[in-house]
DNA sequence: TATGAATGAGGATTCATTCAT
DNA sequence: GATGAATGAATCCTCATTCAT
């Protein structure tokens, strides 16, 4: 894996409909899979056999199993720039507090389907340059794209970045906290009461 | 064959001092190793080899692959535990700028050396229940021990876990951030101001 | 790793003629192999070369080692069951020494080419239980099938099965002797004689 | 193990009583195992542990693992012979039913504690030539131990070797049935009855 | 395009045997 | 004589990748 010296391989970039969704299904299904198993506990059978394909036509689509995962991981970015865009294009520029709520909960709801591959990646990150590299694309453009919208939607511009960033981590953190309850007995509401506020806070 | 037959193979828990060193090595280049280059991308070929040891020397002292990374995390565990007390142990009571200081210091300055370990658990999180259990218990111990000073030194000692955990987690996504820097050009300073202000007025 | 998430991994059986092959191959050279030099002096890739394949391969129609074996097992005591289903179709009813002779012949033949799975069988019968399953499968089948035809045949069926055991256990211990001559000058022609005669005073 | 290309090596052959007693140990413990468990299954370190000593001292007292079977095996059969011959001491001459009596419920007994061994033996017998011949003997010190006495008690003593062998695998087939019994519902005492019925004809 | 059989290098683990102490 | 740590070849099995059909 760690090795970078693949011989180029033309990998098929289809155009015709019954070959993108192949593609697709391949996409959706193995990185479904590796999120929920792990990368190394995937195998690229498992993913022919689950999106009801058999094992050669993978590596039509696909220059190896690495690749399956890098251009999920892109798509991903990109379906969650949209999905950003998308909600946060009804929010009233400067009502601060309405852009707050829709961020709360889009980051809520978005990490309860897109957790797995963030902690996925943080295993993968250190022993392959190649994903090193998309997950910080991956982060960038996520940063950035809720970046945009805070630039738009607040008075307080200046370090937007900086500030999205963070409170974007801190949002997680508490859906972290939530979702593997390492320790016991944590009161949920008092955590969500004091994320909001800091959150609040750190934004206005 | 007979896995039936097989009596739990027993794993030396050494007294000699020959073999703790032995032992120890094994531990020390095996968690190295893995820590660098992930754990899936170091075999335990690498890791006899690296230590200077044959290829079986291993299993007398390990179960198996994973046995090395759960217990070189259990003495990660300890150590930090032991660090924590130590630190903190000259912090005076009621005195929260002065615990306020030491904990950044010490988060910051215990990243530096094992946030790798951090992430590389939370690749293998998922993908193994054992692991995940010693990951709990790691963290567990770590924000206890803290939450515990903090009960000691602060005159606000309700909700101490959870305060703890999220200032916890807060200067980690600083850190985080610094040392691995997706987005460039971020405004370090800025930050860290701004996650001081934050932790103080979460814990005071 | 994480067993615990690993689906119990599907053997192929196959269908094409190709693959029908294949598993033939591995399952006739293989057990070929292990009886001629005992199933722990065999290796799956000794199997593999001998039967021209490449190691992989074998995993893809067989569990694991053991199952080649098994298996093998299973399809000689099919055959063993037809072979005397259809070597006794013709013995006359209630002709006796018809009968008789029929089974002598029939345990004597068919000893010449199977002994020696039944010796390794007994080598690995104390030490695996699914061996031990199937090995007394294949007796109780072996002893039932000629036991039935014995009912069918004979004037005097109480007892069948015990007295169709004890006769081919001595015929049995006879050609034992023969094939494996321990003590050597052993007056095999007065043996023979006395097996026949016990035999018949046995089953008449 | 098929190879016999050993170099010699010297084998302590201890005359000292605590050597006599360590070696003794190891066979004792040793056989016991490798019986129990399989030759495969015990590994040598087993039987220095069950032994209480440590895993280099079996090489000491023995060349390899093998031997440490093939010199068991031969004590076993020297024991066997004495067995034999001090139980047969006080059987009248002459007196054919004391004689079978003896014999019979020697052999019943004989086999609760070591027929395993045999079964063993059989596996191992294809795959080593030493083992085959070591086996060959025991077998032949056993048959022959018999005979000598039927030769001196009975008042038939033609073909002596063939009717005590014979007479032995029967009523071993006998007690393998009612140890091992593969068919349920076997009814054992019209097997026993039978059996000694034939054994009776065959040796009078 | 699609199939799935085949490849074979790689990796975890075992264990008979040796050797320093 | 004893110990038990160390060796390393051997073995089972996996899986990314290729290829004949």
């Amino acid at each position: 894996m760690a090795k970078s010296t693949k011989r180029d391989k033309p990998v098929n970039k289809p155009k015709q409909k019954r070959s993108i969704e192949t593609r697709n299904k391949i996409l959706e299904v193995g990185s479904m899979l590796m999120l929920k198993e792990g990368y190394h506990n995937v195998t690229t059978d498992d993913i022919a056999k689950a999106a009801g394909l058999s094992t050669g036509i993978v590596y039509h689509y696909f220059k190896d199993k690495k690749d399956i995962l890098l251009i999920a991981l892109d798509q991903h970015a990109n379906a969650l720039y949209e999905g950003i865009t998308e909600k946060f294009a009804t929010v009233t520029e400067g009502n601060f507090e309405d852009f707050f709520n829709t961020l709360f909960d889009f980051l809520l709801d978005y990490h309860k389907q897109a957790w797995v591959i963030h902690e996925e990646l943080e295993g993968l990150y250190h022993s392959d340059p190649e994903i090193a590299a998309t997950t910080n694309k991956y982060w960038e453009k996520t940063y950035a794209s809720i970046a945009e919208i805070y630039v738009q939607k607040s008075a307080k511009p200046e370090h937007a970045l900086e500030k999205t960033k963070m409170a974007i981590d801190i949002i997680e953190d508490f859906c972290h906290a939530c979702m593997n309850p390492i320790v016991d007995h944590l009161d949920q509401d008092f955590m969500r009461q004091e994320t909001i506020s800091i959150i609040k806070s750190l934004l206005t």
